[in-house]
RNA sequence: GCGGAAGUAGCUCAGUUGGCAGAGCACCUGGUUGUGGCCCAGGUGGCCGUGGGUUCAAAUCCCAUCUUUCGCCCCA
């Protein structure tokens, strides 16, 4: 094997894919800044403990999937398996918590997660997140929730599922729990798959999650979680629908929609599409309300939601690049002196173009030209240097002049010749 | 971590009783002394993923390994 080569999991993007992250990245910070989101960029790496206290130690992405090594004085680092984490640290670490308010943060970049890779999945994968501190009013949840559909509308992507559930409280939570345990126990311990025998006793809760058809018919009769939260989380989530509602969002209600990482509370939300392979998740969040407590900060509510670059890109139509403007063919040695001089004076007047560097035939010149796609060639042969002119043509009619070269910008940037 | 599929030219892929390495597209040159695309003619380009094994002979059969890909688990 060739050290030269890609680490498995790892990606090298070239447009479209990358235009495509960029434009992701240019609609999120011009919507969100309109809900008041400022952006915050944390370290890639952080010490392994803020990953274990905060995501838990019973899930998978810490028992299993993080890039955790020591660096030389023997303390265990991870490279960041999700951002939350990090947000909180910073925002606790950086005495924001400690002040009256709401912070409302953006926040994008790469993830590491050493899992299989297939479609929609990779172990550098890169998220847009956006966490909305301080606040407990399931307005802040409604708020953010709406955010993430228009940014999605903003992207002109269509195919969106939102599903939303509630999780319960700190309070009610552990006696759903309980019961749901009472439940599965109950069964005929056939009646569940190999994988939920063992969830049932390290996270219960997501059997309900489970996609065997045998678990699902289980779950059919198992309690609900939005039969047994408590009045205040009920309320709160009444809320929040009704909130959603009102701005004419539609969403499901998924009572089997329970999240993988530990610090979700009260409300959770998903987006899925069912066009991007089996990962169907394309963002997906929820509140985390005693998350900053557990990390050693002040008690701050928060909620947050993540989204998944490489699977949001996978629903995004390929933007055209926009075309250059000129393809500069320059002959012999006079040519490439005054083109090179020209192209600069071009390009500092905001036009776009190339220029050939190799002294290549007219043929293959002109091919380059055709090539490139640029709306016109300029040519300069030895008898338009010598007279100081310019031949302009326009690759797609086939039209050619022969200009001033002191006339060629404007030209190109009005299509007319005379001033 | 577990399972299926696949690795042959820059790209998409043909290539079985085991017998000289192929096509289309792309690229280069010419047909046109200084004019791209279409057309015509010619040309460059391969350790057939890698390492072993079987054989007179392996892209082809066997083993191992790496990579990619689609799933499972889990997540965005």
């Amino acid at each position: 094997m060739s050290t030269t080569q890609r680490i498995k999991g790892f990606a090298d993007m070239f447009p479209p894919e990358s235009d495509a992250f960029t434009r992701m990245e240019n609609t999120g910070r011009e919507i969100f800044a309109r809900y008041g989101f400022v952006e915050l960029r944390t370290p890639i790496l952080e010490f392994t403990e803020l990953f274990q206290r905060s995501i838990g130690e019973e899930t998978d992405v810490v028992q299993k999937e993080m890039y955790t090594f020591p660096d030389s004085r023997g303390r265990l680092m991870t490279l960041r398996p999700e951002a939350t984490a990090g947000v909180m640290r910073a925002y606790a670490e950086s005495g924001l918590a400690g002040r009256e308010g709401v912070s409302r943060l953006f926040s994008c970049g790469p993830m590491f997660r050493h899992e299989r890779p297939q479609k929609g999945r990779l172990r550098q994968f890169h998220q847009i997140n956006c966490e909305c501190l301080g606040s407990a009013s399931p307005f802040a949840d409604a708020e953010l929730i709406s955010m993430l559909l228009h940014f999605f509308r903003a992207l002109r992507l269509s195919g969106l599922t939102l599903n939303i559930n509630s999780l319960g409280c700190a309070v009610c939570r552990p006696h759903f729990r309980e019961a749901l345990l009472r439940y599965l126990q109950s069964l005929d311990p056939a009646a569940l798959c190999e994988d939920c025998s063992r969830r049932m006793h390290t996270n219960p809760l997501r059997v309900l999650d489970c996609k065997q058809a045998s678990c699902r018919a289980v779950v059919e009769g198992a309690p609900r979680l939005l039969d047994s939260i408590c009045p205040d989380c009920a309320e709160h989530f009444s809320t929040v629908q009704k909130l959603l509602d009102r701005q004419g969002h539609a969403f499901a209600l998924d009572h089997r929609l329970v999240r993988g990482l530990d610090y979700y509370c009260r409300t959770t939300f998903e987006v899925v599409s069912s066009q991007i392979g089996a990962q169907t998740a394309v963002a997906g969040g929820g509140r985390y309300d005693g998350l900053v407590k557990s990390l050693g900060g002040p008690d701050v509510p928060g909620v947050g939601f993540a989204c998944g670059m490489e699977r949001l890109a996978l629903l995004l139509d390929a933007p055209s690049p926009a075309p250059l403007d000129f393809y500069l063919v320059a002959l012999e040695e006079e040519g490439g002196l005054q083109g090179h001089a020209l192209a600069q004076t071009l390009r500092e007047a905001g036009l776009r173009g190339e220029m050939n560097f190799s002294r290549a035939s007219w043929k293959s010149l002109m091919r380059q030209a055709g090539k490139s796609g640029a709306r016109y060639c300029l040519i300069l042969g030895p008898d338009e240097t010598a007279r100081g002119d310019i031949v302009v043509k326009n690759l797609e009619s086939g039209e050619q002049n022969t200009l001033g070269q002191d006339t060629v910008c404007h030209f190109l940037q009005t299509g007319t010749i005379h001033d």
